[in-house]
DNA sequence: CAAAAGCTGTATCAGAAATTTCAGAACCTG
DNA sequence: CAGGTTCTGAAATTTCTGATACAGCTTTTG
């Protein structure tokens, strides 16, 4: 049922019609407090948050109806059903021409710095997956469901933060989890409890933090399992790792991009919660429980 | 690249949600005249064609009003806005997930877990770049680039480790930058000192942390410009906030996924490291030579 | 620091939309 | 073809939504 007919009319450069979205973008800063709540609502759910009611929409956004319908007055429309009119007709042209997504239109001059930078991580994460072999993600999964071992976490200066992180999540879902410091005066006391039972999971990229490898290679001289998170150039603690996941991280900035290695954490911690759902699930529980009577 | 090499094991057949219009088409016989002609016209727009007014549904398939309401009863919703309601939902679930189909069971191995868990990922990353605005993106920029500006970042439970990464690397481009613990007890006497000239940067996602946006409402009291990166349900903390910048977290997981709040992270760090160059490269330069020195 | 301007929510209203009622039309069925 | 059943739409009814007026509050400005 399309009336046009005309295949094969792509004249000009894809100028599409300049979506609901993007002037909302571009006229966000001049936008009151409740209106950006409005905005960032709506485009959040780009454009379902807005096919329902005006109340309901006031709601979701946490401000009034009247706001809200300012909201859309301020962009041009008479009235909330001409609003909706609106964004139900871009959302059946958008649907029905398979071009669709893109939008590379985007003039701004910030965006292009964020959009483009998104884009390299993206890469990063795609080439990040394809590398990793599927074996090695299953053992470490395996290792880190094994209730009897007791998990270590441990990273450099910036990657620390991914370690701890990742201890906040495992913490939760199981028991026997900590989180250990880089610098040497920390942890060289507690090496004397560490054994085969232990594993120590290390995050570690570009510049290699000696600290790090040394406490690695000191674990593992105890009978300590290592697995390593790192980049593709592998840190030093590969030669003592029992298992290595790669990620990429260059991205176009002065600095290294850890967005790969937080991807693996998060799809670790998903594993193995669902591997240990059993046992997961009560802790999850009594962890909520607890949050809520202190406050 | 399937490692399980079981081919065949389709146990269970694609079940799919069972979309409306598939049981339109097979009850389509058993309709009355008139219930044919709504079903006909909601199949062959579908489902726009049923977002309209019951009034304007029923003008276009050339019915009355009360045949469209005794048509959507039969089909088995209580009202014509619940059937709307229904309508919006399928359309939201088909048009946002086209990546990972399979959520739901998918007790499949590692690998699978983790490329549908990274595509939806991928989508968060996407959906989170689309919807922020870019005059919101360099306004932070700007205001994390102002070197008479103090900046304090601070985050919760799992946040927080994001919150420490991205001061671990600001603490190098600039100067006056520090963090801040989440509990009260431990900022409570730095408030003193924080005014018009600082900058907080807050990290807060769902299950928002009621000691972080106090921390934030003190310090807003006290004249200091908020920074929230928060999801698309906006943390209570972006009622003091000056700026908003939400992404998107919603993974197959039983957590949600920060990687959107880091490409934000370090989209802003390498935009400021990029603006500040001048004094940048020496701080640099200069951390570089201290850590060679140590070793 | 005071006055002004702007923003936002409460309460209220008008109107439109969905739903029900009911009588007439069409269609079987015997 | 008469009696009964089913289907249908006009009109009445009810519900609920979108819109407005106004007052309180915050922020800005001089």
């Amino acid at each position: 049922m399309n009336q046009s007919g005309m295949r094969g009319d792509r004249r000009l450069p894809p100028t599409d019609p300049p979506s609901l979205a993007e002037r909302i973008r571009l006229e966000m800063e001049s936008f009151t407090p409740s209106e950006k709540r409005a905005a960032h609502l709506l485009l959040s759910h780009y454009p379902f948050a807005g096919l329902d009611t005006v109340a309901e929409f006031a709601s979701r956004a946490g401000i009034s109806a009247p706001s809200v319908l300012r909201f859309v007055t301020r962009l041009g429309f008479s009235g909330f059903p001409e609003f909706q009119k609106h964004l139900r007709e871009e959302l059946e042209a958008q649907l029905l021409s398979p071009l669709a997504k893109a939008s590379p239109s985007d003039k701004g001059q910030g965006a292009p710095a964020l959009a483009s930078f998104a884009e390299a991580v993206i890469g990063n994460l795609k080439a990040t997956v394809e590398n990793i072999a599927p074996a090695e993600f299953d053992a470490v999964v395996a290792l880190l469901s094994d209730p009897r071992r007791h998990i270590h976490f441990t990273g450099g200066r910036f990657t620390g933060a991914l370690a701890r992180y990742a201890e906040s999540h495992f913490r939760i879902v199981r028991s026997h989890v900590d989180f250990i410091e880089g610098q040497p005066a920390l942890w060289r006391d507690r090496m004397i409890e560490i054994g085969r039972k232990d594993v120590i999971v290390a995050f570690d990229i570009r510049r290699y933090q000696e600290d790090v490898t040394a406490l690695c290679e000191t674990a593992s001289r105890q009978g300590a399992t290592v697995v390593l998170l790192t980049d593709p150039w592998l840190s030093p603690i590969a030669r003592v790792a029992r298992h290595v996941l790669p990620a990429h991280i260059v991205a176009p900035s002065n600095w290294d991009s850890s967005a790969g290695l937080l991807l693996l954490t998060e799809a670790l911690v998903a594993a193995v919660t669902k591997r240990l759902w059993e046992t997961a699930k009560p802790r999850m529980e009594t962890v909520e429980r607890l949050r809520n009577e202190r406050s």
